[in-house]
DNA sequence: CGTCAAATTGACTTCGAATGCAAGCGGAAA
DNA sequence: TTTCCGCTTGCATTCGAAGTCAATTTGACG
């Protein structure tokens, strides 16, 4: 077996092996594979058929080393149980892909566990990255420093400006409460995010602040975005208010979820006719015929679209300032709470 | 500002880099980041001051190239938005990390949609694959050719043996229809999955072997693998069988639940007393209290593990033969159905 | 203080593809 | 036929780290 042979079996045929099998040199090759170059149709449909009869395809580690260019994003989530983030892991492999992006991916157990992934972030050479995780400014900065863009998403630069997409939660919880509050809700809850989420800070201040500006006041309880999350907090609810709660507003449709169906098996509760519940992010279950929560739909395409436009950008381009883009999210009427 | 500090600005300090600011040669910078190599221990502190210093990270592309072994492993997986896979990804790569793998995601939009990305996994020299997708024995002999090892997830080989990781479909089926006949249920449905998927096609089957074993037939409609598919195929069987459907296994859990919302939604139908309904997978949804689905639970986790340490294993001996690993499920018992 | 083995170190080559540059080639015009 | 110009092509170098091998230093011991 010769060693040509024995490359095309092992499929580690190089440009060189293809150059010795076409009988050109491995500039040749190279050039074949390059959009635009200076090549003979006759010499480029001879190298192709060399390197389709070796089964070869350009090294792109060897190509990312030379070109100091990798086609890899990293993309950081932090915790991809929740429900809304293989949405968003999806549509941005997707778009990324159709771009000649590979996406190399790091998924956090807590939102701040960033840096335990960052040295692999840089040792890899990536050329931009999407991070749906906390980021402090010297992470941040970090990233500037190396010249890797980044966009966040549902974040912004905490410190400094960073390039971000964001859903916008104030606007989405205002119409919430104040669909609440002119149905007449008067004994308010809410079940905040861990305090490390950005938007789960977010949403909550905006619901309160908006429900203090109608005069009203919210029990403020804390959870974990997940569904035990939303039985544990309408139980505390319930307990602190005497049972007399009749709003319940959740940072988000999985803890809303788990407040709806505590509140029907564990309390009896009818909602929304004695309880109205409101989640936020429009995710798969919310729409479910058991809950259909009345809720805040995040326009995921429209925000990982934007988010890769983006980062694409500011990869061609590094010197781009930073820009916040802000999507509204769409109302969605479900059944489980009352509006006005 | 000269060309030491820019690069430290930069973040793009080499091994050269480093090596001048310590007064040593790059070999000695690149032994420091080598477990086990041969440096005194001052001369390593003084080229781990000066990387610390110039922010230095060894460039991954480049030891990729001359080592061979990328570090990265091709996760590839059909349908992210099942409520099934996110829950694998987060473990695969959790655990891939662990061992100092890093995982580049392929999300495809149907579960034979291979083809579109292999080109890419070739590119990259991926160390290996874990595949969650339907491979033909072209493209499982495409790995094999390449020396790319490859585990297959709750799939197995068709054509050659692949190593792979499954869920026991089979006993988890008769477990489930056993259940079922004991309890006396007369007139089966079942909702399949779509006809390309593997675990789909074998759950069915087995379900059907079972109940002709035991003296049932089923009638089958396909479905999706999504909640609109649940709805949709009980309709489809309440009005083939004139309304006396009395037991319905669904190929996963997302239609069981799209049924069981169906069955009281729109048909007033009292789960599990007038129609018991089970499902397969055990996703987070499952156990929610609107549903508690009578369900086979994957065991995730071990199944992940076992995937990392077969593909680690294939990587480190690539000589190793095939072996089909094959977890036995176990039977939540929920409240969507009656069992004897 | 000299010897010798062991530990350290550096020069050089290598991985595979991209690219600047110069040489080679062909065709058109004179 | 000769000259010139522009398209093709190959040579040589480069990216950054790893590893081989030989040179050098170290230190233990006589």
């Amino acid at each position: 077996m010769t060693s040509k042979q024995r490359d095309q079996v092992q499929g580690r045929a190089t440009s060189y092996d293809v150059a010795r099998h076409a009988g050109v040199s491995q500039s040749a090759v190279s050039r074949c594979f390059k959009q635009g170059a200076s090549v003979a149709p006759r010499t480029r449909e001879k190298i192709l058929a060399s390197a389709r009869m070796l089964n070869y395809y350009p090294n792109a580690i060897a190509q990312g080393l030379i070109t100091r260019r990798s086609h890899l994003v990293a993309v950081i989530i932090s915790n991809l149980t929740n429900l809304y983030y293989p949405e968003v892991l999806a549509e941005l492999t997707q778009r990324l892909s159709a771009q000649g992006i590979r996406v190399l991916l790091f998924s956090l157990a807590a939102e701040s566990d960033v840096d335990d992934v960052l040295d692999q972030v840089w040792r890899y050479r990536v050329d931009g990255a999407i991070v749906a995780a906390r980021l402090d400014p010297s992470q941040l900065a970090a990233f500037a420093d190396r010249g890797v863009p980044v966009v966040l998403y549902n974040r912004i630069g905490e410190g400094m400006p960073a390039a971000s997409v964001c859903c916008d939660s104030i606007s989405g919880e205002h119409a919430l409460v104040e669909g609440l509050v002119e149905a007449g809700h008067q004994i308010f809850g809410i079940i905040a995010g861990p305090a490390d989420s950005y938007v789960g800070e977010e949403r909550v201040q905006a619901a309160q602040k908006r429900l203090l500006q109608l005069s009203r006041e919210a029990l403020i309880v804390r959870g974990n975005y997940d569904y035990e999350s939303g039985d544990a907090g309408l139980k505390e609810l319930m307990r602190i208010t005497g049972r007399r709660l009749d709003a319940l507003i959740c940072a988000n449709d999985l803890m809303a979820i788990g407040a709806i169906d505590s509140a029907r098996s564990n309390f009896g509760i009818d909602v929304p006719n004695d309880l109205s519940i409101v989640g936020f992010d429009g995710v798969g279950p919310a729409t479910w015929l058991a809950y259909q929560v009345t809720t805040i739909r995040q326009p995921v395409r429209r925000m990982t679209e934007a988010a890769v436009a983006m980062l694409i950008e500011r990869i061609e381009r590094p010197e781009i300032l930073p820009e916040q883009r802000l999507f509204a999210g769409e109302l969605l009427i479900g059944q489980s709470a009352r509006l006005g």
